[in-house]
DNA sequence: GTATGTACCTGTTTGC
DNA sequence: TGCAAACAGGTACATA
């Protein structure tokens, strides 16, 4: 499931695929993806041709690919989202990548957004080349320059909620999901029903430094994979799987004490965590 | 305003 | 063997 370093890897792929290329052409194979255009699929289509591609920008997990025009198509990659960049000769059948969204771009190459589960999607944002509208309700991320980790710590301890749902809240801190919670949980020693306002500062700076860790160390790795549903714009995997530390690794020992690590439910989806490093919290 | 619960999706795995 | 149910989970939206 792509999270921050996957959709960093992808956007550097798309910079390097898409910058200055004119849409020539572009095909709408799949109406959900395109659902929150409002004026429908060929209104999508019709309005991005002819435009010219200037790179391709992130916060947290959105992309968004700024247009000659100064706007933008805006993109999350969902559950299972790609962007794959071909030649047409050599692509693999439509149907076999969930392609739902082509671009015949200047030069000859495909731009495809493919999405097996449909949780991903694509919309133009007007005036949205320097920063869509529509993520402006999301908080800096940790790779950011103007991402202001002290407010973050602020914010994280006066909410009253606990630790695990404020690392996935976007507009507290953007970019982490289940996958890099549970690392960097697991890192800092915490149980993820720990509440906010009981975190030490030096503990909550702890946790987010972890955050940035796990996630930098993932980047570099060109970041994680899973059952294939995430790659880069070549269709290559990352190779991270092999430094997670929680997720996934249910019924496995402990990296650091050896006990068996545990899955538990956690609001509609699972955490993984080692029931002697990371203690249930007291309640009350 | 803030916190929580649910729907949206489909390929794969699990259970009867 | 075959079918149904469970599962994966980020975001938008509804509800409390």
């Amino acid at each position: 499931m792509p999270e921050l370093p996957e959709v960093e890897v992808v956007r550097r792929g798309l910079v390097e695929a898409v910058s200055d290329r004119i849409v020539d052409r572009v095909e709408v194979l799949h109406p959900r993806p395109v659902r929150h255009h409002l004026a429908g699929p060929e209104d999508f289509a019709d309005r991005l041709v002819g435009e010219r591609f200037t790179g391709a920008s992130r916060r947290g997990k959105y992309l968004w690919l700024p247009l000659s025009s100064g706007d933008a198509i805006l993109a999350h990659l969902g559950m299972s989202g790609q962007f794959r960049v071909d030649d047409p000769d050599t692509a693999a059948p439509v149907e076999h990548r969930h392609v739902r969204v082509r671009f015949g771009l200047s030069g000859g190459r495909v731009l495809s957004f493919c999405d097996q589960r449909m949780f991903g999607g694509l919309r133009i944002s007007p005036g949205g080349a320097e920063l869509p509208a529509e993520v402006a309700h999301i908080a800096r991320d940790p790779f950011d320059p103007e991402y202001d980790l002290d407010e973050v710590v602020r914010r994280m301890r006066r909410k009253r909620t606990t630790v695990k749902r404020a690392l996935l809240d976007q507009t507290l801190v953007s970019g982490i999901g289940n996958i890099y919670a549970d690392e960097a949980l697991w890192r800092a020693r915490l149980h993820g029903d720990r509440a906010t306002d009981t975190l030490a500062r030096t503990k909550a700076y702890e946790l987010l430094g972890h955050v940035r860790d796990v996630m930098a160390e993932a980047l570099a790795q060109g970041g994680t994979s899973f059952d294939a549903l995430y790659v880069n714009v070549n269709g290559e995997s990352g190779y991270f799987e092999r430094g997670l530390d929680a997720y996934g690794r249910e019924g496995l020992p402990c990296r650091r004490c050896g006990r068996a690590m545990v899955r538990e439910q956690f609001a509609n989806r699972s955490s993984t965590r080692c029931p002697s490093c990371q203690r249930r919290p007291r309640q009350g």
